[in-house]
DNA sequence: AAGTGGTCTAGACCACTAC
DNA sequence: TAGTGGTCTAGACCACTTA
């Protein structure tokens, strides 16, 4: 797909990873890296920054650099899917069939907090969308969410109904790589109960998140409130992943 | 305190950006920053990656590097405190006063769910510390962690009743840097009503953490239950933030 | 002392955007 | 076409760990 060497040799030595090639727990130091893959050495260092700031490897100066032992025997544990955007598109479906239910699609005035969020100006206008989220008929998501027409002038009710982030890289060829996102729990209200069949004392998770293009441009607001049973955000956090 | 250039022009651009010296959301170009600092392009781009990686700038390539407007604008959405390590004594003050009462403090064996996250053998033991946090005795977490013996053989009472990440770096110079991070919510059972004075149908958010130091090493298991109103992961993503 | 990862440089060339 | 950020190289030197 890509040809950048730095993501190659990262790929490789993932897969080598998990191949348990490097029985030892050890990977071989970064100048034999280098010459064994004819690559410069920051090559290697870059495609090892990106491993370690996914928490697949540590590396340990003036020692050498290890794998996570946890990466190999606990992959359960091991799951940062979280670490993705956060993003609705991406549950995992296990097997199970996921389904959309559209509940509301209009276009609306933005008020001053979306157009803060999404960098708008006063009058300009964004599509409302709120959808049920289900897993083999078992609703676990609803999603209310935020977007400037001007991103989307077309946007319908066939692709309101599916995944709209695939709609985004399909047509105008921008992928959405980064988001903030903001995690909370609240009691359940009506709607949660009526909707994701939720008793009285059970929560829900509550996921807020305002979604970017590559270049800054936000492209969605999204509240999504889950069955608190499916809120499970994973992430490894790094520090010094500043690099 | 360091001094690393990529950290200094970091931390100089982060300020002159907080100072509103570049109005037109736009910084100068990377070839100009190299020059005007006086370092190699190379150095600037590092710095630049961190702020990029940290959501506070957008490179678009072939047009040039902007501030992110919401970072400038609305310092109250952009807060990804949530992107420390998610850690129990990074909770912030705002002026209450933050309490710790010991619950429980005491040496038990492994089982094997600890082995296996705190990379122990059979055997090994670890202490076990239940503390209840509180703001102006307020109270809104119950945190119970489990530290191998062998990383802080002469952990006392004392310093368990305080930060044991400050006394990992007071005594050992060693920091606390990585962690997996695991969010959830649930209904709040009898202790949780009882020690946080939730009602029956109010929900806890619970942070599951292993905490590492840079060389991978882990100190700490942690499940942390909050009151729900206390729960609140705030973090930036980027999908290409791998550099 | 030898080996490891960390920082930094100077420069070449590529990919994309704007005009 | 000019200007921007992206990738990659080859090498110097530093900081730390281990023996």
């Amino acid at each position: 797909m890509v040809d950048l060497v730095y993501r190659n040799i990262m790929t490789d030595l993932k897969r080598r990873i998990e191949n348990n090639e490097f029985d030892n727990k050890r990977l071989p130091d970064e100048r034999s890296l280098s010459e064994s893959y004819g690559v410069s050495r920051s090559s290697v260092k870059r495609a090892l920054n990106v491993l370690a700031n996914q928490g697949i490897i540590f590396k340990k100066r003036g020692s050498g650099t290890f794998i996570n032992p946890l990466y190999q025997k606990n992959e359960s544990i091991f799951q940062y899917e979280g670490s993705n955007l956060g993003i609705t598109d991406s549950f995992k479906s296990d097997g199970q069939v996921p389904q959309i239910k559209l509940l509301d699609f209009q276009v609306i005035p933005a008020n001053e907090e979306l157009q803060t969020e999404l960098f708008l100006n006063p009058g300009d206008f964004v599509y409302q969308i709120k959808r049920l989220r289900t897993f083999d008929d078992h609703p676990f998501m609803i999603e209310q969410g935020y977007i400037p027409i001007k991103v989307a002038p077309e946007l319908t009710k066939a692709v309101v109904a599916e995944s709209i982030f695939n709609y985004f890289e399909d047509t105008a060829g921008k992928s959405v790589t980064k988001s903030f996102m903001s995690i909370k729990a609240e009691p359940s209200n009506d709607e949660d109960h009526e909707l994701l069949g939720l008793k009285d004392f059970e929560p829900v998770g509550m996921m807020e998140g305002i979604f970017f293009l590559d270049d800054g441009t936000p492209v969605e607001v999204s509240n999504m409130r889950l069955h608190y049973k499916y809120l499970n955000y994973n992430t490894f956090v790094n520090l010094d992943g500043e690099m």
